[in-house]
RNA sequence: GGGGGCGUGGUGAAGUCUGGAGUUCACGCCGGCCUGUCAAGCCGGAGGUCGCGGGUUCAAAUCCCGUCGCUCCCGCCA
């Protein structure tokens, strides 16, 4: 047996000073003077200082020459204090170096493609081609670290609570509800498609039916639709599931996932319990569901100032049944121009309009609409802006999701958290069953696998029925969502026909499980939260990509292995499915698609 | 499907608005000097088809059109 090391030179403190010890890693930086030289080692514990002298070691003086940056190499030496005035109170292993005895060069490297500094951040396709170099960096390595520390947290709380890890499977069958499904043509039935799951919600309620009671997986997960900076086609999901169970157990248990997460990455406790606001609530003071609450700005209901305005765009929208709604953004120091962009921006989202306000010095109000409006609703509104002399208001008049919608945008754009690190948890609870859709129409908030509260207000109010369902916030971004599930297969199926799938639709899509619901299904409720979404704001990364170790571009691309690829005929026979001539075409019209390598 | 931004030696940027010699800065690379540095220092050097294609012009990194790649956002994500 090789023995590579003895200790890792990340973890070499005061106390080892005079130990004789072998350490392996790379060469983070190589200071040379001509004579002594120094090297700063970089292993997974850490970095520490290797001092080569060649009159101590001539012959690794002579191999130390030939090293470039990031050859992988080992060293055997004796660990000694720094001289006086030599000691790096920057690094944890400043007070101690190692007097190299000798130096073993593993592995060469080539001069790199881009530099491993967090000084430059490098061209993100560039970073995705050389990942393996890219995740040798501080930062990248830290993201690893934090996003195991967070699963092992999360594992450390189901574990303690009972909870069985048990495996769904990835190859399944397609639902065409809801996201785009990722195909996988089966070569033993010909023409057949299994689907990645979406999540892998049906087999976990299958779970509850089989007794599991407890049940929770760090499940990949696949939506086949278009990319964010929170979103890729793959990623990371805690899926958990109960019986037996109802909202507040599983909120209780997320709660206990949250501190625990929070404690392992970040060594603070969360503040509990986490907040609590229902959707009507949200959507009323931040125009959102996964509204970011570092910061207040909160959107004010007019509705009573204007109530009996003469200013004709007011009265109007009142008599369509609208209502006027307002944010005070506080002194953005806006010109004309800027305030021009604003409204601007709201028309772009869907307001009619937007009337802004300058609070002058004095009091006054500056407004292009100000001499529509008396002055008892220009102090009015400045009374209830809770407006200082500086502030700006902005005002719509729309109806409600319109005119909440459009400011809580504009707060996003215009607000700022105070610290950067903070953490605000929260939990929306009461979503409605239906939402509004950008049609005006009303459309399922959730999968048709949620229990509503009443089935009969559902069926008779669907805008204002409410499910039993409920979502994780932090900081403005929503970590995940869960539900009460149906248990009941009568109410399941009155749902799905409330739900516009027909009984022949659901009995093909979902017969199955519907009939599994039959044989004594127990209440259960569940989870799922997004790893990947979690360990982002964790690390204060701006998306998701910085804390998965190979993703892929905003078109589906990974530039390290090529993927996706075409494959050759023989493959596609076999499974029985033939590319379009049409989309052979586009290949040879265009040259950067990968292509087939000639072997294997 | 739509809107915005970016693409300049190996890397990161400035230059583009207002056309005038591939100009500049930092890092890296190569060579030399250097025995206490720690983003080592000093001296010297090499290295670019300004993403690609077309157009306008006496002249294009710069203006116009197209295209490719990346990215942010809307749609989409039950």
């Amino acid at each position: 047996m090789t023995t590579y090391r003895t200790r890792h030179g990340g973890t070499l403190r005061a106390d080892d000073v005079g130990a004789e010890v072998q350490l392996a890693g790379w060469v983070a930086r190589r200071r040379d003077h001509g004579g002594v030289a120094f090297i700063d080692l970089r292993d997974a514990s850490g970095i520490v200082q290797i001092v080569v002298n060649p009159d101590e070691a001539p012959a690794s003086s002579e191999v130390l020459r030939s090293l470039r940056t990031e050859f992988c190499i080992s060293v055997t030496g004796r660990v000694r204090a720094r001289p006086e005035g030599t000691k790096n109170p920057e690094m944890v292993t400043g007070e101690i170096e190692v007097a190299v005895a000798i130096l073993d060069v593993l592995s060469a490297a080539d001069v790199l493609p881009f530099q491993l500094d967090d000084r430059f951040d490098a061209d993100e396709v560039r970073r995705l081609k050389y990942r393996y170099l890219d995740l040798r960096r501080d930062r990248m390595a830290a993201n690893l670290r934090a996003r195991s520390a967070v699963i092992r947290a999360m594992r450390h709380v189901m574990e303690e609570r009972g909870f069985l890890e048990v495996e769904t499977p990835t190859l399944v069958v397609s639902t065409p509800e809801g996201a785009r499904d990722m195909l996988v043509p089966s070569r033993l039935r010909p023409g057949q498609f299994y689907a990645l799951p979406q999540s892998p919600q049906l087999f976990k309620q299958l779970l509850m039916v089989a007794g599991v009671e407890r049940y929770y997986q760090i499940a990949r997960c696949y939506r086949d639709e278009d990319f964010r900076s929170d979103r890729q086609v793959e990623f990371t999901q805690l899926d958990l599931e109960g019986s037996f169970w109802d909202q507040e157990g599983v909120l209780d248990t997320l709660e206990a996932i949250a501190a625990g997460v929070v404690r392992e990455v970040r060594g603070v406790d969360i503040p509990r319990p986490i907040p609590r606001m229902t959707y009507n609530e949200a959507m009323t003071r931040y125009g959102t569901d996964k509204p970011d609450v570092r910061f207040g700005m909160e959107i004010q209901n007019l509705d009573e100032l204007f109530a009996d305005s003469e200013f004709r765009v007011f009265a109007d929208n009142m008599a369509s049944g609208g209502t006027v709604r307002g944010l005070n953004v506080g002194n953005q120091g806006l010109s004309r121009t800027g305030f021009d962009k604003l409204v601007d921006q709201a028309k772009d989202l869907g307001a009619k309009g937007l009337f802004w306000m300058v609070v002058e010095q004095n009091g006054s109000v500056r407004s292009p609409v100000a001499k529509f409006l008396r002055s008892e609703e220009l102090t009015g509104l400045v009374s209830a802006m809770e407006a200082q002399p500086g502030d700006a208001l902005l005002v719509v008049a729309d109806d409600f999701h319109t005119a909440v919608g459009v400011l809580g945008q504009l707060r996003l754009d215009l607000g700022q958290p105070a610290r950067h690190d903070d953490l605000e948890f929260l939990f929306i609870v009461d979503f409605p069953v239906f939402e509004h859709a950008a049609d005006g129409g009303l459309a399922p908030a959730h999968h048709p696998f949620t229990a509503p509260v009443d089935v009969e207000e559902m069926r008779t109010s669907p805008d204002t029925a409410i499910s039993k369902s409920y979502d994780m916030v932090l900081n403005g971004a929503e970590l995940g969502s869960g539900s009460v599930r149906i248990h009941d297969p009568e109410v399941q199926a009155q749902v799905f026909e409330i739900l516009g799938i027909s009984q022949e639709q659901a009995q093909a899509r979902f017969g199955w499980f519907m009939e599994a619901l039959r044989y004594g299904t127990p209440p259960h409720a569940g989870f799922a939260i997004g790893v990947d979404r979690l360990v982002a704001i964790l690390q204060n990364e701006p998306n998701i990509r910085e804390v998965m170790p190979f993703p892929k571009t905003q078109t589906g691309a990974d530039p390290l292995t090529g993927a996706p690829g075409r494959v050759d005929e023989g493959q596609l026979e076999e499974l029985g499915i033939e590319v379009r001539a049409d989309v052979k075409a586009e290949w040879s019209a265009s040259q950067t698609d990968a292509v087939p390598s000639e072997s294997s």
